[in-house]
DNA sequence: TTACTATTTCTATATTATTAGAAATATAAA
DNA sequence: TTTATATTTCTAATAATATAGAAATAGTAA
């Protein structure tokens, strides 16, 4: 394992993250449209109760993929361009 | 979802593939030493039964990451580039 | 305060994944 | 043929993950 690849660790969180349907389409969601918040998306994906959606969601921040925004009672996602074009430059095609 | 989005399938495949450790380490061993057989990649790792290392091997073939090429009764992987750029270039860094 | 909406946490269940031993298959070499 | 090595398949146990309902938390607005 050389140098480049200290960050495996971080890696396999984010493939791991990207590697289930509901969530992967939550990050491409938030590449066509920034800031969208938890029930924006769940209104864009069929049936996902909203603490399925939460799970996901904080899976995919806690990744480092989502940067959160939160405005009152809502909090708003946008992807982070810096990993996605470090692990997953697909995202953003 | 958009048209360059129909691979989203795909995408979760080689996701889920590289979500986890030893499978992600496999992927890293190949992109920097090509044409390793099961038991190399075995020897290169600490203590994964070859069952197990089959099991995971079968798995990055399966979604397109690794190809492979029978010798006798070797099997030799290497990592399919295009797949690699394609869904993650982090590999081939 | 009360009512309402957004989100999370708790809890339980169901599904899926990981793992490896044992047996099976396949090829090569003696 | 026998032996040895490489790999896969079968099987079962264990661990991890996905899911959602219910309850809890937090902010907003009436």
């Amino acid at each position: 394992m050389t140098e480049q690849h200290a960050d495996v660790r971080e890696a396999v969180k984010v493939y791991k993250a990207l590697g289930e349907p509901t969530r992967l389409k939550i990050a491409l969601l938030l590449t066509e449209e920034q800031n969208l918040c938890c029930s924006d998306i769940g209104s864009k994906l069929e049936s996902v109760a909203g603490s399925t959606l939460s799970h996901h969601l904080k899976q995919l921040t806690d990744c480092g993929l989502l940067n959160l925004r939160k405005d009152g009672t809502y909090i708003y996602y946008s992807v982070n361009r810096d990993m996605a074009l470090k692990y997953a430059p697909y995202l953003l095609q």
